[in-house]
DNA sequence: TGAGCATGCACAATCGGTTGCGCACCGATG
DNA sequence: CATCGGTGCGCAACCGATTGTGCATGCTCA
């Protein structure tokens, strides 16, 4: 490995004088001439410094964590690819985080992955198994901590997503069909941002006089076995919907599984449409009717107030909302008959 | 941040037997009862050591990169999983890359990301778009490589999926049904796990009596609008096949969708089965037969035999043969008409 | 009683960069 | 001619841990 030594000996300077024309300290008195022996002589050698040394010194290592309940889903994707085209740039790492339910407790779930400097901050996407009490102890660390698409009392610094506007795009292509009768299939009962979709679908009902029935409100989830077992016990119902509004595709796609598997034709007998898109939707039977959300632009944003706030900025709360929310029509949905 | 300088303090010694002590160096002479002392000094400091120093003393990161072609595929999971199950009780952070096709050519394209002793090793998942050349760019790193499902010529250091088993299982499924016309849609032509698959078809189904024509060689693909297209390209044959045999599930997605568009019943009257199983398999229609390959235990060997080899361990190339490749029977393959 | 040895611990170098400060040299000014 | 300010650069102290080596002390044995 060729050090920063190396360089200044080629360059004919000292060490003090190597590490200042390489990282381009403005204020450092060094003569062009001898900026350019030294960066010539850094290129000769192919010199790239030391992450580690650089890393003790600044107390900086120079890469952040991204810690997701599950990396099986393709929202993760999108979010990490966020993340990533902001970091990469900035030469920056992205350590992936998992967090299984068994490390809680025996405090420091987080801090054994992140912590004693390994990053220099964290991006959580909340689990749905997690309570306020868990997510408080997991970012119980001495880094900042950006909470994605979940929020926690007293802790600043998340992103959001338009949880509202999206289930109002999935609700006015409902009633726009002509669906009165729709029920919610929503996520885990703990999520946060399934309760503010599950509240925004309750409040879009209400005053566009959707009719919603006590026996329709089945639990959900995020995912298709989650689906799957809410669409069976919502079959169960005396009286059927007209239609459904599912809050994650993945479940959505369980939901499909479980119609067919009731012979129920979507969208003939009933209308599906989920919240978020990914590719799977175009590949279901029947292509399912989506709500593209910015998930990959909410990454950036995580990540780019990560960032910035390390180097001084600000943590703030925000909500994503544009591109707003978006209507994927495919075949899910239909008029009732 | 508590500094092992506090612990000694407290524990009133010096740095260098707290470091020993703590460190559990069994050739130090220390007495218990000083090993006692300084244990419980760090344990009521809440002591962790600063990786980042500890870093740059032993030359270790304490961190390896996965590196895999793109997050989005729910076998990425498994892998991750693997990997995962590894890296956490032994301490070890798992940083996760993804190269894009555009960073090649540049030089380091690894090296950016891992470069510089940020991580100790790399599991590289081999993306279809990059060449021999293109890997071997990428690999020349100063840190050991294991190529996951990939091989390149003269590197050491792989794990590799007993592909030829998965296609056995797969073909001895379709002749037990009664299938002699056996289409193959493979994966991406460059890809050496595609080229092991295809090369397994072709030896078993000219051993077992397929019957196989030209034109039903299509080019294949990895993902789901590979395999649509490919689907798409095999219906226009002349002569249809009564069963197909796709090398990856998400392909396979795609090809129950062109299917499903071409008026074309599975299993009625095509049967379909792919190899991989993952959770999207129980979800299509009709559901998917796969075939089931250990994918977390192979993530499991790659972690493995690159930390080992951290500690001294030999490099070797090898096969994850067990568990073996399973069928994992659904709904989308039954006797030819 | 003194040599010899094991024990228990501390000193200081080291990993590779960064950075506050001081030193030497220059031309310019009073 | 002495002083002053600016320029260009090097010395050395860090960051926090690990580790080779050396120094006491206390014991045993001749």
């Amino acid at each position: 490995m060729v050090r920063l030594r190396d360089v200044a000996a080629r360059a004919g300077v000292s060490l003090s004088v190597a590490s200042r024309a390489l990282t381009k300290d403005a204020a450092a008195r060094i003569s062009d001439e001898t900026r350019a022996r030294v960066e010539q002589a850094a290129a000769e050698l192919n010199y790239v410094p030391d992450h580690r040394a650089r890393a003790l010194r600044l107390s900086r290592s120079g890469a952040i964590a991204l810690v997701v309940p599950e990396v099986n889903n393709a929202l993760f994707a999108a979010v990490h690819a966020g993340v990533h085209a902001v970091c990469t740039p900035r030469q920056i790492s992205v350590l992936l985080g998992q967090i299984d339910p068994s490390d809680l407790g025996q405090g420091a779930a987080l801090s054994s992955l992140i912590g004693n400097g390994r990053v220099d901050g964290v991006v959580l996407q909340r689990s749905e198994q997690f309570s306020d009490d868990d997510v408080s102890e997991v970012i119980d660390v001495d880094v900042p901590v950006i909470l994605f698409n979940s929020s926690l009392p007293t802790h600043i610094g998340s992103v959001a997503l338009d949880d509202r506007a999206a289930v109002q795009v999935a609700v006015e292509h409902l009633t726009s069909l002509g669906h009165r009768d729709v029920a919610y299939i929503g996520g885990p009962a703990r999520h946060d941002a399934a309760f503010r979709r599950r509240a925004a679908f309750d409040q879009l009902a209400a005053t566009g006089g959707l009719r919603t029935l006590p026996e329709w409100d089945v639990p959900g989830g995020w995912d298709a076995p989650a689906g799957h077992a809410a669409m069976t016990a919502l079959l169960q119902a005396s009286t059927r919907p007209t239609a459904v509004l599912v809050a994650n595709i993945n479940a959505a796609v369980g939901v499909l599984a479980a119609a067919a598997a009731q012979g129920v034709t979507v969208p003939r007998d009933l209308s599906v449409i989920a919240v978020h898109d990914t590719w799977i939707g175009a590949y279901t039977c029947p292509a399912l009717t989506t709500v593209l959300l910015p998930m990959e632009e909410a990454g950036v944003r995580a990540a780019t107030m990560l960032l910035d706030h390390l180097e001084g900025g600000a943590l703030e709360d925000v909500v994503v909302a544009a591109p707003a929310p978006a209507l994927v029509l495919r075949d899910s949905t239909a008029p009732p008959r």
